[in-house]
DNA sequence: TATGAATGAGTCTTCATTCAT
DNA sequence: CATGAATGAAGACTCATTCAT
């Protein structure tokens, strides 16, 4: 029965149960009962453990930035931008995207296989923040200063970073201020832009 | 004498352990194997392996830190900042500091006692990155745009996350080209700044 | 057609699968494997696979001891005899038969069902064997000194022998000299035997 | 407790296990409870079960070869060697040595590791089956037609042989009569020999 | 204090078998 | 008859932790 869409099943039930629980306790066990099914599958439909988690990160990777393209399409001003960046920031903590990036990240270490998944994601999402740079940027005299591949880099890793540093508190209340301040400085920014 | 040598070639040995293998092989016989210790004195010295882990969080930030103030001190110009940080951050990086660190907070999704302990540490690194930045942006119209406090937590966010982004990369090529980018920016902004 | 086809494949399979990977990893999925079936036909021939190990021991004996009583037909001549075992026992090596039957028999020691089956094959060859030493024997001085139905539960287990030292070794060495050996005996014994 | 000779038990445990169980049924956990031990100790003193399987092999071997060795000291009758290898062979069966050594075999097909230290064990037997066998034909006219080394491979087959057709009958009644055959045969080869 | 053997719970993984299609 | 996805019970192995020495 359900025959179809297990394999997806097991991939949201993986990022559901990484966010919820950390990676080291994202056992097969764990996996399938997030998933309500028996542990037995994981191995019907990937070869491994370490086989699933790859899978997930290139899952889940590739839905948030099918997501984040579409949101930001078209966005000229940055502080336009920022709003939808939080907006977005609020679906990925809700539904533990980042979070669940994150402990992959921190299961790469043991795993070459995850690492190199991981790292081809990292580069769409370098690519992608690159691009988005490139249109704010382009025809300012920031351009000069600050060469936008190192702008995207930057800002995954404080992507990233801030996640990191929000999981920490029980509150998760770093990233609001954040943004906010981003808002602002922003809108400075669009106000000294030439059209 | 032995009695205080044991308990800090302990901690090393976590530090080097978590650097080298990952949290999740940083168990307790890797540890006593790195430190060329029997595993039993863990818990001579150590209630269980989390207060380890919290105890090496403590011991390897509070390190850190004390080299990070030192190295900073009386520094006023932005260029000369991230060329000082420039080389802390390869000694972390060759220490194996940071490495350790972001296992510790991957781990601390499974030990809130080990969230609690990096919280604390995490706070005082940001209260360091605020005073030095107060300190450069004192007097300038950036302190109005970016209120200190929000660009301190940016920056350990983004230290932490250059950290993620380069240990995916075998080259760990990433850090170059962005502190490269960081001291041009700053030498600009030194340029703009009144004396 | 099919029908019948699929049991024999089956089989067959089975017969492959024990010479090449060794009883503990001949599972219903590695049969169905070197068959091209899925692996629940398996259930549509045979009860379980133990039914289907049982089924797989009479299959490969009666088969083997067919082509055996064929080639043996009228040998009068002992040296003859061995030069036509030569041959047979490189077909059962090249066809896999007698190391399939050799991982039967350690399966035996847990399936009380198998055991049955592989005594009534056993004793169906050393009735072979028997019927054969016999012929030879009759009317020399060995059949006082030498019971033909003792001689022939040493030849099979000889045999049975045999086949376990030579699939120990990479080489399979062990039986040529042993062959050559029992031909020059055997053709003293023709030289001695009154006609 | 029982600190030395754990390792000790977990040999004697694994022979009775094979022995009483066959090779698919000899699990961790069967052997640690045939030796009172909880089944992780088997991995404080073994890599894993084919390194205690290798282990096992060498040990039993080694043991009883030692033993041959001495009952089968200076015996220079036929008549008398057999009477002694059935009191031998008696011994081997009680103790499980013979069954374990065959399930050893059987296991070998699986573990290239397994097959080299039985390997090894063989060719010791063989070695001494080769001396025996030389003390009693030499200076007879069986030397010249049946060479000691192919008597000696024949011997060691022929006694894995039996071994096998034994366990495959309830009442284990092969060997008894083959002796009775053997003896007989060893008595007129005796009373030939040339003083 | 220090050692290292021992324990037992828990992990990943495999596999015979079933069953909806 | 045939398929192949799914299940659940083991199996091998690891590891934090304890404890006699």
């Amino acid at each position: 029965m359900a025959r179809a869409g297990t394999r997806e099943r097991l991939l949201r039930a993986t990022v559901a149960t990484l966010a919820s629980q950390g990676y080291a306790r994202t056992t097969a066990r764990a996996i399938a009962g997030t998933g309500r099914l028996a542990p037995g599958v994981i191995y019907y439909h990937f070869a491994d453990l370490d086989d699933l988690f790859a899978a997930t990160a290139r899952f889940t990777s590739q839905a948030r930035l099918e997501r984040y393209r579409a949101e930001t399409e078209g966005v000229t001003s940055a502080a336009e931008l920022v709003r939808r960046l939080r907006r977005l920031y609020a679906e990925d903590a809700a539904e533990g995207h980042l979070a669940a990036v994150q402990e992959l990240v921190a299961a790469a270490a043991t795993s070459p296989r995850l690492a190199d998944q991981i790292r081809v994601e990292t580069a769409a999402w370098q690519d992608f923040a690159e691009a988005v740079i490139q249109r704010l940027v382009a025809g300012t005299p920031l351009a000069a200063l600050a060469p936008p591949r190192e702008l995207a880099t930057a800002a995954v890793a404080t992507y990233l970073g801030i996640e990191m540093l929000s999981h920490l508190d029980p509150g998760h209340a770093a990233p609001g201020p954040l943004f906010a301040a981003a808002e602002r400085a922003a809108a400075l920014f669009d106000s000294l832009r030439p059209r």
